[in-house]
DNA sequence: ACATCCGCGTGACATCTGTCACATCGGTGC
DNA sequence: GCACCGATGTGACAGATGTCACGCGGATGT
């Protein structure tokens, strides 16, 4: 603990952030950034690579969310603490972060000032949570749709009508509209738009 | 140009990325960071405040939308050139961007090397504009849409029910049946939520 | 064993949505 | 002045959507 480097795994999918988060922890002289990937299907190979003490993941990634990263982290190599950042701090993410074995979670309304302190105390094995969206988690519960469901509501997103949904999961137009239903119910919403709405503010797709 | 100082205004709603940001961008010796915003309208007294020669502008951003804000600099403060950054590339971004007279548009894809020198370029006098985005931009044309189309779509975003929009914008809901359905034509969706969702990814909204 | 829940389906019904034709009124352009 | 367009409205109609009741089979829990 004294004078050891902690060697920092970044992904972020946008690189103006990625690159402005590696000059500005770089400069700690206690953090080395060791990789940098855009990607979250890019995580595992890197960490295996390069041998991470903390790996920092956005959520919002193309190719695999950092969630999914994080929890792939986890097998593949469980020695790596791992610290979710979201732009979006929806209760579902950090509920589905924890479960996938996190370290730590916060949102990118953190102050810039704090963050070197986090990734330390998340390397000494410290648990960060952001507090606020802890209470609102606690708030909202898990999710209450079944699996069904939520794959209804996600091909719903798109705005495509229930044969359109039905086609993409192979179901009858009469199920689809079942499943609907009991979503729209269930979210307390009074049309499917709205219940996608409602699904994907609290991170439940 | 021999070693004058940039003077840098930074407006982004999220801490963490504008601390970074100002982080890096102070790191170059040409370039000063005199004020950081994470508010749309909190720019305009900044900048009179500060008198920055460049200011990077996110286009969301609470309180009033980045490029608003832009409009506005260019009214109160004209001397200030304005660089737009953001996360998302949407053509008619750029296009209302460029109508409010910034100097620069660049997505958060950019590498985090090349900002500081785009910075520069803004300062001298340059345009910088990102060139895929711009080639979108004129393929994908200006909104087709009419403003009450553009109110009734941007109302519907919500999943609320033709009375709940009829209600919110005052109309009848025959009327908003109407603008729906010419949205619809328009944009060449067959439901309202596929209308909402390429009229959001266009920028329209 | 029995209740319960989920996945999946059908059929019926009321309501909502999307389209079309048509009408009025106020601008704008030529 | 006249044509055109946008904002606003009405009425009618077909098709989509949301709700409900009900069915079946499989998994899970007590």
């Amino acid at each position: 603990m004294t004078d050891r480097t902690i060697r920092l795994l970044l992904a972020d999918d946008q690189a103006l952030v990625r690159g402005a988060l590696a000059t500005m922890l770089g400069l700690e002289s206690d953090i080395e950034v060791v990789a940098e990937v855009g990607r979250g299907d890019e995580v595992v190979a890197a960490a295996l690579g390069t041998n991470p003490d903390v790996a920092l993941l956005d959520v919002e990634m193309p190719g695999l969310d950092g969630i999914t990263a994080a929890a792939d982290l986890r097998e593949r190599a469980p020695g790596i603490r791992v610290l979710m950042v979201t732009t979006f701090g929806r209760p579902g993410y950090l509920r589905r972060a924890m479960k996938a074995g996190v370290a730590g979670f916060v949102v990118k309304d953190t102050p810039a000032k704090r963050l070197a302190a986090i990734v330390r105390d998340i390397d000494a094995g410290m648990r960060v949570i952001d507090p606020e969206l802890a209470a609102e988690s606690l708030a909202s519960g898990d999710s209450p749709l079944t699996e069904r469901e939520t794959d209804v509501l996600t091909s719903a997103q798109s705005g495509g009508t229930n044969a359109d949904i039905a086609r993409e999961l192979h179901l009858s137009e009469g199920t689809v509209r079942n499943y609907l239903s009991s979503a729209i119910g269930k979210t307390g919403a009074r049309t499917r738009a709205e219940a996608v709405r409602i699904a994907v503010e609290n991170g439940w797709l």
